[in-house]
DNA sequence: GTCGAACATCTCGCTCAACGAGATAATAGG
DNA sequence: CCTATTATCTCGTTGAGCGAGATGTTCGAC
């Protein structure tokens, strides 16, 4: 933050934004450690969440894929967060090749427990903003996303 | 999930907030890939040219605490770095004991190719905003960093 | 119906990042 | 100098994730 930087207050942002990104790591890591986690059991149980509430089934293959993992992996990460009471498998009733994994309710608890406060306090802090503000942070947000994603 | 959300408009941002964390994730991931490195060995460079542009002079404790590594960690860390030619072990002068450790010119060069180009899309995004627009980002980063950083 | 190809998941053996414990080397204080 | 302290490294072990291949399931062709 020494002053070097021609359009300082741009890259204050910038700065800013990366700053929240290792926060919100460590906020992950710290629930992933409280809870003898790894982080890549953490982003699992993250992606199954957002599954149950898009009400999709979340099959060991799509999950794997989800975190880059290969069967192998996935298999084994499965076997983690099951013997930890995080998951259950189910067999597919349509298809019975397919190994449905759901997520515990004890595990969902767990996760508002620890997100939930995170949450409501960055919904407080945006309930300060009017609408051009909450417009103009959505639209930041929006073109930082795309511009991470598209990025080669 | 859906537990506090009678207004969708601070949610969305909530949700859209998680997307850029996962989306630079997956950015520093393709970066650390694409040039046979370890996501810890991404994170050793971005802290040890956060040092460099402090003029502070990183030491190979320093770096491991700063990881969370413990110090057989920090050694290999450090060992598959200097291998791969992107850092040099430096005794320190004043006190011999200390490994000052530099990162090299190609690494730097490494990093801005890959980074340089979405942190100037960034800037430009933010300079479509006005003074306003941008405190209310920039107070909106500080709001979740800080609620990140202090929770639990 | 039965056969074989395609598919989803699991098992086995391996590699390598990170850990714990302890060794080695250098500084500072009495 | 001799001891306590600090900084880093070495050794042996653990465990997540990978590649290859085994096992069980579905579906179309005949």
């Amino acid at each position: 933050m020494s002053g070097t930087t021609p359009q300082g207050s741009e890259m204050e942002i910038v700065h800013l934004l990366r700053a929240v990104t290792v926060e919100l790591g460590l906020h992950s890591a710290r629930f992933a450690q409280r809870h003898a986690m790894h982080p890549t059991d953490v982003r699992a149980l993250i992606a199954l969440m957002d599954a149950a509430r898009a009400r999709e089934e979340m099959t060991a293959g799509r999950l794997g894929a989800a975190l880059g993992l290969n069967s192998a992996g996935t298999t084994a990460l499965v076997d983690r967060l099951e013997r930890a009471g995080h998951v259950r498998r189910v067999r597919g009733e349509r298809d019975r090749r397919k190994v449905v994994i759901e997520v515990s309710e004890e595990a969902v608890e767990l996760g508002q427990a620890f997100f939930g406060p995170l949450i409501d306090r960055t919904v407080g802090l945006l309930e300060g903003y009017d609408e051009r503000e909450k417009a103009a942070i959505r639209g930041f947000l929006h073109g930082v996303r795309d511009a991470a994603a598209g990025q080669d």
